[in-house]
DNA sequence: CATGAATGAGTCTTCATTCAT
DNA sequence: TATGAATGAAGACTCATTCAT
């Protein structure tokens, strides 16, 4: 629908607690009133802006999981979605990023969206697990791969969604970096 | 001075936009109109606790850089700065990561906040031309290497800045990766 | 009509402010649109629920009335009427106490429905000039009768109506007092 | 203070639902705002008026009934307070006419006034009870004492209160009909 | 230095009403 | 006949800010 998409770029930018029924109704082309034609509250408007998001997001990390079984394929196919999601619909990552702290703000958008939300959190431990299945993560550093990934794609969200060439730059270092080449050992330090 | 940190506490927690100036006084034990005396308005409040925490943050990075001069070894040290300044201060990160999205949603504040703020973009620019110098970095990475260190430690202040252990997983996870330690190249994979 | 009767129901739960187009579009099953081919409005409407029970009040007191001469008589046939109304549609009564609020409230209902309303003030007055006649009411106490007969059917629909094992007390009660008998003479009195 | 006494007069004339926080402040010589300083809400208000209100009442009607005991006499003395309360300040009998029909119409104020508010039951309790104590009631006629009692003062509140001379002619109509006075028995109807 | 009282603009929400279909 | 979509005015409530004391 034609108000949720414009509801999404609008959050996506400000977040709901600065975004008006006023901003959205305008964006749209209707009145405020309007919208509780649609909606039944704006929390709702906003839980119908997230799930719509959400939607795409599993859909396309899922696809890009299937056929490939190492974590280190999987974390390459996931960087690469990432990449062309944020090219498609740059509100998408951002809406992600400012939706992560507004559910931290409004207790009320906690309650209405329950945490970890989405596909996210079976994500992460279907990557986990299967990483422990190939040898790739042992049992001890299980938890230390959970927080680097999770440290990486906050960071991608949150630092680099609003730029689509420092975005590229972004997944390609952390490609180099799986790669052991983004850096060079020193050449001896103050030789 | 003590509103400054109660009001550091209370923004980092939920923000600018939510946090109220009866919320500061209160917290701080004085009344609203109270709250005029020492500043002009809740918007230089935000900034002065904007600058006493970031000055709190430079001093730290600064005092960590010198005496390690490869750009490998300085991201370590960082990261240890990072994990200890969280330990000693958890509002300092968390309010790290609400600024850099307040800046975005409030204008005001990008105005009187200029963008990229205190020593964090001088810091940047040190670690890749040194890191250059040093040979760690070559010329046609500097970018991705400027994008994936930002990448991470933003992801690290927005993702586990609010459980300290979950942090120091995420730290320890972080130099394992610099090690080429955190993942196990894949069984299957060599099969 | 199918629409009056909901109408009626909801408003004499409600009251005339509160109950909303939407309530009865949907208790009539239709639409909030297709009340307007009804009625020209939300006004209207609740005075033509009003007079439509007005209707069914003052007939059935009229025929109640007719072939008793006394003023006691009447009395206690329209109490009679009163109760068995009350018990074949509870939410006449229910209607009557609030529509008298509500055309206090709302000026637009008092325009739209004179006061007093319906046969009401002619009843009242044919009762009085008749007890005149009979002897029952002496000149000096017409005013007093009036104001007591009003008192006490306005007391029994506001408070009674909503109960009718109650409602019954109260009628027995009422014509135990025109009997003289609800009350006996205290003893301690006499001692 | 002067917004309850104000908001007193208000929502007697006119109800919960009706009165307008604009009004009231408009009436007091205040901004809107400013009732928030004094009351959490609009519901608060009431609350406190209608307290404020129930405890003049409560204190003229026991101060009434003391050093009476018949129930013959307390409820002559109960109407005369009626009246002289009514002459005093004829909000006061408003007020409570249209807190009952509001305190049906919004459950909200049926939660923050708990049912029946004030001293309304008990002093009715005690008027039972003692009625039975001195002889004047007898056990089977105690709910239709109880259902008159309140019928006439409900009636007295409904339709009377708005006019002081109506009042005083209900209020000595009522005496008249406990002296056995109001009606004379009819001549010989049809003779 | 500090407060309590007050303001007024702005927010979400409701609802009678309208109208093209 | 009837509906679904939409409007706009109004209502409760919040909050940064002001100011006399």
């Amino acid at each position: 629908m034609r108000i949720i998409s414009v509801a999404a770029e609008l959050f996506a930018l400000k977040g709901y607690g600065i975004v008006t029924n006023k901003d959205v109704a305008r964006a749209a082309g209707i009145s405020t009133g309007a919208l509780y034609y649609y909606f039944s509250s704006k929390l709702e408007m906003y839980v119908e802006v997230f799930w719509s998001l959400q939607a795409r997001v599993d859909e396309r990390i899922d696809s890009a999981m299937t056929g490939v079984d190492t974590l280190d394929g999987r974390l390459r196919a996931i960087l690469e979605v990432a990449h062309s999601l944020n090219a498609e619909d740059p509100s998408i990552a951002r809406f992600q990023g400012t939706a992560r702290v507004d559910r931290i703000r409004h207790p009320e958008l906690l309650e209405a969206i329950p945490n970890p939300p989405g596909e996210g959190a079976r994500v992460m431990e279907r990557l986990i697990a299967d990483g422990v299945k190939t040898g790739e993560v042992t049992l001890e550093r299980r938890q230390q791969v959970r927080a680097v990934v999770r440290t990486i794609f906050v960071g991608l969200i949150d630092s680099q969604s609003d730029d689509l060439e420092r975005h590229r730059q972004a997944i390609d270092g952390l490609i180099a970096l799986l790669d052991h080449k983004l850096l060079v050992p020193a050449r001896k330090a103050r030789a």
